[in-house]
DNA sequence: AACTACACCAACCGCGGGGGG
DNA sequence: GCCCCCCGCGGTTGGTGTAGT
């Protein structure tokens, strides 16, 4: 059984929007403000789900939202966020000032992910039964098309994961002072969790993994300390990347967020 | 001109987190 | 502590326009 629908489809437009809609949902929004998207749409007199009106808002109608062509300035920190922060498209859009998630996810997908050679997992639609009664009188078109479902399914294997590369570190350890070590643990990777954690406390070095936009997330930069200099080196350049992109329209250093710790 | 493949993007779907009761 | 509801997020779908054959 699969969860239940957000609302209750029944009589509720689905599909495109319509200009009277629009309309309505604009002057209810001037009028009342965001939030409350469960009533909104009875409030407001529109036949759509509350989800669909916070879509609609966000993603079209917003007075904010910036309109038509991505510039190269954008495009550049579009990859080196995703390069850093993988597929969490909001965090993204946050750094772009008036873009949105979904507008950054669609670009990427369409014309990034092949620039920059990242592996996605786009299966295209079978052909139509029309198509397929097309194809039977023609060799070419289906030799063409088995080599597309070949394509695919080697394409399949290789799959997506957009996350971002976590920084090897072959030996760091925790501050004492850390107040809850079990956040860092987060940041280390699975694979390298088992067989680097066995009885060792949290002053031990060890052998691990480190996703840097955790670490900075939960404020743990300050409380690792990287042994391999040239390791703390490389996570240091790889942080102070990170931290320029998200800081820069805060006027933070991302210096100041840096200290001599991480080179014990 | 007709058909097909591809590109783009708005919209939908389902999951998970957080907050309130 | 548990449950429920709402919201936000990321993945996916489907409609439309356009380029290619």
């Amino acid at each position: 059984m699969g969860r239940a629908p957000c609302c209750e489809k029944v009589g509720l437009h689905r599909g495109p929007w319509d200009s009277k809609e629009d309309a309505l949902l604009i002057k209810y929004i001037r009028s009342h403000g965001e939030g409350n998207w469960k009533d909104l749409p009875k409030q407001a007199g529109l036949l759509r789900c509350g989800k669909s009106c916070r879509l609609r808002w966000m993603n079209y109608l917003r007075p904010d939202k910036k309109r038509g062509n991505i510039t190269p300035e954008e495009e550049d920190l579009i990859i080196r966020l995703h390069s850093l922060l993988g597929n969490r498209w909001s965090l993204i859009a946050r750094r772009l000032p008036n873009r949105t998630d979904n507008e950054i996810k669609n670009y990427w997908n369409s014309h990034l992910s092949k620039k920059t050679g990242s592996k996605v997992k786009t299966m295209s639609k079978p052909l139509s039964t029309s198509s397929r009664k097309n194809n039977n009188n023609n060799n070419k078109k289906i030799q063409k098309y088995m080599k597309k479902i070949e394509n695919e399914h080697e394409h399949a294997k290789e799959t997506k994961i957009h996350s971002p590369k976590p920084v090897r570190i072959t030996s760091f350890r925790w501050e004492e002072s850390s107040p809850d070590q079990s956040i860092g643990e987060n940041c280390v990777s699975d694979s390298l969790k088992d067989s680097s954690s066995d009885g060792h406390n949290s002053s031990d070095f060890r052998d691990l993994n480190v996703l840097v936009h955790d670490l900075v997330d939960h404020d743990l930069v300050n409380r690792l300390i990287v042994e391999n200099p040239f390791e703390a080196n490389m996570l240091h350049k790889l942080y102070e990347e990170y931290s320029s992109l998200l800081f820069c329209e805060e006027n933070q250093s991302p210096i100041d967020h840096f200290t001599d710790t991480w080179f014990p």
